[in-house]
DNA sequence: CGAATTTACGCACGGCGTAATGATC
DNA sequence: GATCATTACGCCGTGCGTAAATTCG
């Protein structure tokens, strides 16, 4: 289980091709082919079909293991990395799309930022592997709580913003007159289901905890990261979807209307690495500063 | 970052020597020397102090980086091992003090069992590692809520048992007379911290949430795993304890108070290794039928 | 001076590449 | 028959142990 096996298998598994693997980790087809012979060895099970070249049930098993390993070990040799490093005079943010609003923009310093626009699951890896010196994510939660931690390394997480929540209905919609609605008389609508961009549905199936997470079926499925194309389809009757209300009450063409139950609110969370708790200077201290004060 | 090395290094932080840590693992000492010197030289940070051997502050975030990852991979060989394993006659469970109650004890099969008691905290350890084909876990939490999942490698939870919380006061305690006490009102007093045996007092500062986890003050803190020690403690006037109330109530010597607010329960939980959702025979498929039925 | 870590050095094994073999579509 | 994975085999480098040197209490 040397993770040089591991990250070759991973790849093989990816790639589908033994070959392909070689030529992308710069190994000869032979070796990787005895990668995973020796891998399969040490574990005694079969981990891939050859032609095609496919994960076994207990190969699905371990690439679910490795990716959390390899990834783990990347986050510590990056947090051990920032012991030496010396200050970085730029800052760099991974930010979910919705993370990104008047609070947030507002924070960040007028030169010496690079900004990266990352699906929300993708932004505590950033921050973890060091890619980013800081993230932004949103979700929804209840009032004050915690977003639920990445199974990542650890990361310090505080909240910096929170919105209440509303549903982009377009104009005409039977429904766009309320003046309030409950989730639980949405959970037969057919919504958006746009996890890079906007709010995942697993999520609000999870927050609903109605009868094991059924209902909000998806009508359709966006997976890039435009915020413009999400709205631009709600608009256009592709389905429902919750959003920040500020950024909802915004849309032309379009019917915001607040979510008055259950009790949740779009919240904002700063990621940090953690440890070094308060550096005294310097371009992240002085974002986190302005985002917390 | 090879996990040999880490595992060295853990060792050798844990023994404070290299001799030591060389014996224990099987190497000569200068073996472990390189080891170490090749951590240090790949991080680029000195790691160990000599002479006394102790972590740097670096090291000291290293450990806990390769605790977990030496952890993580344990786990996944453990789960990859379960495929090819044959399904075992013997059911080993690990189980915390304060899991273990009528309700549970019931649900062990009659033969074939080896009940291993455990800390809280490494019973989830010993589930994910292979050392025990199921756990109990106990803690406290609002009504039907989960417990705080453990970080360690993915494990299936399922809630068994719900009993309240009862404060466990010496007989003639000023207290003793009240037929309901209040969280709040007990912050200020003296509390036993027994995280081994019972419910450490670090999540009753969680669950309160109140100004910052102050409070609940530690008067003694017993680190064994016996329950009837915690008991004797509580009787004895060394602290209060907050227990499940049939136990609670079942002690000579001592007045069981309910906590009324706020809304809390005891909770026991079984864990198991995730994936292979349902075996549909053997000692750890009755144990869970008769538990979760 | 003694205990313990570091460095020097040689050998053995592991692991990669080249090249030949084998399997599969 | 062509493509792709496996096996055979030789070489290089890593990593261990033995043993000498060095450091620090």
């Amino acid at each position: 289980m040397d993770p040089h096996l591991l990250r070759t298998y991973v790849t093989v598994a990816r790639l589908a091709s033994f070959s392909e693997a070689a030529r992308a980790l710069g190994y000869t087809q032979s070796a990787v082919s005895q990668h995973i012979a020796a891998l399969e060895t040490d574990l005694g099970l079969p981990l891939l079909t050859r032609r095609p070249v496919a994960p076994t049930p207990a190969g699905e098993r371990l690439l679910e293991h490795a990716g959390a390993l390899l990834l783990r070990l990347d986050a510590a040799r990056a947090d051990l990395d920032r012991f030496a490093a010396a200050p970085r005079a730029t800052l760099r943010v991974a930010a979910s799309p919705l993370a990104l609003h008047a609070r947030t923009l507002a924070a960040l310093p007028a030169t010496g930022v690079t900004l990266r626009g990352l699906p929300p699951e993708q932004v505590p890896v950033a921050v973890v592997t060091g890619e980013a010196d800081a993230g932004l994510v949103d979700g929804i939660a209840a009032p004050s709580d915690p977003l639920p931690p990445p199974d990542v390394a650890p990361l310090a997480a505080t909240g910096v913003a929170e919105e209440p929540l509303a549903v982009l209905l377009p104009a005409g919609h039977p429904l766009a007159g309320r003046a309030g609605l409950r989730l639980d008389d949405l959970a037969d609508a057919r919504w958006l289901d746009a996890p890079d961009a906007g709010i995942p549905l697993d999520r609000l199936r999870a927050v609903h905890g109605g009868p094991a997470g059924g209902g909000f079926r998806t009508a359709l499925r966006y997976e890039g990261t435009d915020t413009r194309t999400l709205l631009a389809l709600a608009v256009a009757g592709h389905g429902l979807t919750l959003l920040p209300s500020p950024l909802a009450a915004s849309v032309p063409g379009a019917v915001a209307v607040p979510l008055v139950a259950p009790r949740l609110v779009h919240r904002t969370e700063l990621l940090l690495p953690p440890g070094v708790p308060a550096e005294p200077t310097g371009p992240v201290a002085e974002f986190t500063r302005r985002l917390r004060g």
